[in-house]
DNA sequence: AAATAAATTGTACAATGTACAATTACTATC
DNA sequence: GATAGTAATTGTACATTGTACAATTTATTT
């Protein structure tokens, strides 16, 4: 983070003494911060200071502020997730295994980013439209139309999300260490009279499953049950695929 | 708002001058707030101001600060979600059904806490064992076991959390009808050359769907294919409670 | 009566997001 | 080649926020 000199005139810099700030760069070092530090810990001051600007220089490229950052963010960090497309007419279900692990990969290689799935999906750069026209495809294919398809498109879309939004959620921030050992004993030492299922399967349970878990997917992948997940939704699918309403 | 006189003493104040603000109070005013303006305009500020006290106040029954209120929040718009116990080992499918449609009608009562969603299903205020009990009671009476057993639970609490986070997930805030018809134009104008499928079913999908809509689930309900949704998983768990792995 | 705990008011501070003005460099036009 | 306009930045300013910490008062226990 050395300036060396800072030679920082008023106005606008001549082009050979700086690199020329630019959109694709501030997007580039603020999805590199919160990769580092995490989203709560992101500012645009900070991501100011690391590019060697002054904060309200950011809005002179991204004019939505902080809001318009974190989208870009989001677009950039899922762009590549849509399989080619000319897999998807012919082998559906392959193509739509192949597009939740995309989805999948793309968020572990940025897991902080999470929190940001829902709301942003919906991002202000533009709709994803290859996306939605190579699901679509997918599902003619299985055989849906009219409101089924609809239907079924949703259905894609919140499964591709569901799962591994909550996979990489983010625990509690500071206290990691000290607050996991206290929740692992509160999980283990769950009472075996009015949970008694839970009680029986606690070690198969235990930092394995959603809600009894004491790490983020970040550090323990949950793999298996993703893989499981999947089949589920398109096993499904199929067999939604044939009755008609 | 008003605050009659503001006999504000200095310490600890007399039992009958006051009503002597408890947790449940702060949580609950909390939670109103939030419905009323949302979560991004939710400060500890505000609320202490709404409860008439200093915001330093709220740290004394609140330790956590901040991030305890809104898991605390999360977690009594949540309770009461879980369906009878009882019915859990008898017709395991309905069971799912009333579980997902429970929670659904939960956070619709509360749509602006669906961002609090994926980080504080793992809260702070204790594990919801009887809702992990009680899923697996459902899945056992519909065979699971071992691994299966796990992952099956894995995916019914993604399922149950998946699409009602993105359905009610909150769209761009301030600016929210300028930029609804902008979205509209550029749906309606989609290039049918590149985008066929998706121009061919835009009545279908226009604001019917994810990705290709304008407006929050709290304002447009997306509940037929919430309803699809919840088919294909029950269907696919189904599916696969017969295979061995 | 004294000590301790409970529950609040006050004070203070470092951050944050962002509006807006000032300044300088580049670019197109006549 | 002057001049007007636009691009890109520094600089200033402000209201808000979360929260640590001290001071103060009332209730409870010993």
């Amino acid at each position: 983070m050395q300036q060396a000199e800072q030679r920082k005139r008023r106005g606008r810099p001549r082009r050979d003494e700086v690199v020329a700030l630019d959109r694709a760069q501030i997007v580039a070092e603020a999805l590199r911060l919160i990769d580092e530090r995490g989203l709560e810990a992101f500012s645009l001051r900070e991501l100011a200071r690391a590019l060697g600007v002054f904060p309200t220089a950011l809005y002179w490229h991204m004019p939505g502020g902080r809001n318009a950052v974190l989208g870009a963010v989001a677009a950039t960090a899922f762009s590549d997730v849509v399989p080619s497309p000319d897999d998807a007419t012919g082998d559906w279900e392959n193509w739509i295994r192949a597009l939740f692990a995309r989805y999948r990969e793309a968020l572990r290689r940025h897991p902080n980013i999470a929190p940001l799935l829902g709301a942003q999906i919906v991002s202000n750069t533009g709709v994803d439209m290859q996306l939605v026209e190579c699901i679509l495809a997918a599902l003619e294919a299985a055989g849906f139309g009219g409101e089924r398809l609809r239907d079924a498109f949703n259905t894609v879309v919140a499964g591709m999300l569901g799962y591994v939004t909550l996979e990489l959620a983010p625990g509690p921030a500071e206290d990691a260490s000290e607050w996991a050992r206290a929740f692992e004993a509160e999980i283990r030492g769950v009472d075996a009279g009015r949970f008694p299922r839970l009680a029986r399967n606690l070690d198969l349970l235990a930092n394995r499953a959603f809600i009894v878990r004491w790490q983020g997917g970040a550090e323990k992948p949950m793999t298996h049950s993703f893989d499981f997940y999947v089949e589920t939704i398109i096993a499904g699918l199929r067999a939604l695929s044939g009755k008609s309403g």
